[in-house]
DNA sequence: GACATTTATATTGCGCGATAAATTATCGAG
DNA sequence: CTCGATAATTTATCGCGCAATATAAATGTC
């Protein structure tokens, strides 16, 4: 007998997949005017909310590895947004601080997050709430690849 | 007065973009078995679904444009595990198929799904109500993003 | 019927993202 | 001071994803 393999339609795993895509695709021309992709967006967002952070931190908070955040950094810097130095007092530390081009940037972001949930054609409570147990799935799955 | 812009974490894109990322890190191990990427993955189920579609198809079935599924089917021949041929009746299609060794990969991946169900903490009937959720988020993204 | 235009399909060219593994450098505990 | 732990970078890989492009078929035009 033949056992049964479903389609990729069928897995959570993939509407996950898919969704990411979608979204990123809603983004794109958004960000294009800002010069940036979305994991740089993201970087932004991060501090925008807090300035000066290290790359430990970002990576933390993005749950990316630091390999991965540096790289970023050092594009966000080529485009002069950021600057990247060393602790003085941790000469381990690099941390992440905004220029003036990177601070005045936020203004031409501020529409963002309304135009990605208008085209959610969710409420915010919905958007919420989908948030919460997308991030729920996240949690279980990080416990289960440790 | 300065508006507000909301960290990473607030955000639904970012819960599905890090729920993407985590889901593949689950992902990583058990494909590696395999010798497949989750992508290449995608379109291995959907060639053991149903065989011989062309580079269209599997396209229109990922939501990912062709020109992505070309390299993608070209390292999977390259690992021997599909041929491409271009349709006689027309030339412009180009078909994949499975080899000996692509229908026999199939049996090492029939525990996949139930290991990552396992991993999301999820009984099957949430899995799905979630599932059709997400779904439900990108088609709105889609409709958006036209 | 011959030629041009539009439509459908797939491939090429390019850059970014993401990670693992190895390296460098610094810090703190004892 | 030494050694283990911590932080970030470098290295090396490489796959993905798409825009732009090329090719083939279908359709329209005279």
């Amino acid at each position: 007998m033949t056992e049964s393999l479903p389609r990729p339609a069928e897995l959570l795993c993939f509407s996950v997949y898919a969704a990411a895509h979608a979204m990123n695709r809603v983004y794109k021309p958004l960000l294009e005017r800002l010069g940036l992709t979305y994991p740089q967006y993201l970087v932004m967002l991060t501090l925008w909310d807090e300035d000066g952070q290290t790359v430990g931190q970002v990576s933390e908070r993005l749950f990316l590895e630091s390999s991965t955040i540096t790289p970023l950094l050092k594009r966000l810097e080529a485009a002069g947004l950021v600057t990247r130095e060393r602790d003085r007092t941790d000469e381990r530390v690099v941390r992440a601080r905004l220029t003036e081009a990177g601070r005045a940037l936020r203004e031409k972001a501020l529409d963002i997050p309304g135009c990605i949930l208008g085209a959610t054609g969710l409420d915010l409570p919905a958007a919420v709430r989908l948030r919460d147990e997308v991030d729920g799935l996240r949690k279980s799955l990080e416990r289960a690849a440790d």
